[in-house]
DNA sequence: GCCAACGTTGGC
DNA sequence: GCCAACGTTGGC
């Protein structure tokens, strides 16, 4: 099993949303981004978990842990002009972009926001707290993950 | 709202 | 295939 950080404005899409989703499940559309989508096409399996993490917003940070319940498939968003993730380049016979689905598993009671991360010895090497990093999905380690639960 | 960092585009 | 220009992201 892996594990991975899942970055989300709550503007658009925050963990409370997802907590009220019909069986607190959603899949994480959206993703325009060919290194991120590698990843969710070849990588990350049924069974794997993220963290959920809020961006461009007054505290950034770790807000808690989702599932992936449904491996890597087309994202038909792409294909609906409608949506603002619409992508004339993709097609139904050659998909371009991919998402998984996710389940909520907890809300954390305590947030661990970017400034502690930035501020721990090992934490400060996730990708997440490097300037600049522009990734909407990153792999986490074992060590990294315990962690941040251990201090969620 | 600013701006640094980065990905993508397109001319050559 | 290079690289400048441009658009977007995201912390502050």
């Amino acid at each position: 099993m892996n594990y991975w950080l899942f970055k989300s404005e709550p503007d658009t899409f925050s963990i409370d949303d997802l907590a009220a989703r019909p069986r607190q499940t959603e899949p994480w559309e959206g993703v325009r981004n060919y290194q991120a989508r590698n990843m969710l096409r070849d990588e990350i399996q049924k069974g794997d978990r993220a963290f959920f993490y809020h961006s461009s917003c007054a505290e950034p940070g770790i807000v808690g842990i989702v599932e992936i319940v449904k491996s890597g498939y087309p994202d038909i968003s792409a294909l609906d002009k409608k949506s603002i993730y619409f992508d004339a380049k993709s097609t139904s016979e050659n998909p371009r972009w991919y998402c998984v689905d996710v389940k909520l598993i907890k809300k954390f009671s305590h947030s661990v926001l970017l400034e502690e991360i930035k501020k721990h010895s090992v934490l400060k090497k996730m990708l997440i707290a490097r300037k600049g990093n522009r990734l909407s999905i990153t792999p986490v380690t074992k060590e990294e993950w315990d962690i941040i639960c251990h201090a969620s």
